[in-house]
DNA sequence: ATGCCCCCGGTTCGGGGA
């Protein structure tokens, strides 16, 4: 068997602590990390290799930045998602001794900021950012190569997908434009690991540190682990780790992981 | 239900997150 989750960390440096408990906790495999908040230089590889993991890093000073953790060696394939810029760290992509490839991304949020509430530049990185996904799913899918492609995709899927699904409306979390984006990446022939298992409604991988949100279960379903069709013949189970929401100085995420057969 | 929190850089606040 092979564990292997995706966890947004909100800032590697300041949750080693978690990261630790969480690894002895659950022993993944591998696992994609997002906003790590670091750049190489200051990306804690020695701790982590001091928890049994090796590192391949997409660093950036200040925000995002992603990361691939695992027990085996990987080796790097992609730093950047050809044609969406290669500005911000959103993608990294590797791959295993046996050819199966490793995706953690980070896919833009897309709402403008507080003081330019009209600005739509974001939410157009954004779709641009998630039709270049899309492209790379269907070339890899074309070349028939095995792959498992995790993240925060910062998209709410359904209204199911988040507590009130009314106050979200407007928002570049759901809108209709982005939903389709992320449908076409869907519809491209991956399977959703943590779905395809729990279809209940109102399973949540992030609480805001606002509203205490956690307490009320206040929470959101933003973070996919995708398969390709070989790998998904291979899912054995599937679930969220939920507990470390509610741990001392945690992320506003929690993984998602999946268990394949060998 | 957007303000509430949290992190970063680098200073006592602004930007970003969702």
């Amino acid at each position: 068997m092979k564990k292997i989750a995706t966890w947004n960390v909100a800032s590697v440096r300041s949750r080693m602590e978690g990261l630790g408990n969480w690894l002895t906790k659950t022993a993944p495999d591998i696992v994609f990390l997002q906003e790590v908040k670091a750049t190489e230089e200051s990306f804690p590889f020695l701790e982590i290799k001091g928890m049994g993991y090796n590192a391949l890093v997409r660093g950036q000073k200040s925000y995002n930045g992603v990361a691939v953790l695992s027990k085996e060696p990987l080796e790097p394939v992609l730093e950047n998602l050809p044609g969406a810029g290669e500005e911000e760290a959103r993608y990294l992509e590797v791959k295993d001794a046996a050819g199966v490839h490793y995706i953690s991304v980070y896919v833009p949020n897309g709402n403008p900021s507080e003081k330019n509430p009209q600005d739509t530049s974001k939410l157009e990185y954004k779709l641009r950012f998630m039709a270049a996904l899309l492209e790379r799913v269907q070339t890899l899918l074309a070349d028939r190569t095995p792959f498992v492609l995790g993240g925060d995709f910062n998209v709410i899927a359904r209204d199911t997908d988040v507590y009130n699904a009314k106050a979200y409306e407007g928002n570049a979390l759901m809108l209709p434009s982005v939903r389709e984006a992320l449908r076409k990446i869907e519809y491209s022939g991956v399977t959703n690991a943590l779905r395809l298992l729990h279809p209940e409604p109102f399973l949540y991988s992030f609480w805001d540190y606002r509203f205490g949100a956690w307490e009320k279960n206040m929470g959101m379903l933003l973070d996919i682990l995708y398969l390709s069709p070989a790998v998904a013949d291979k899912l054995e189970a599937s679930g969220t780790d939920s507990f470390v929401r509610g741990e001392a100085n945690p992320s506003d995420h929690v993984p998602v992981w999946c268990l394949l057969r060998e």
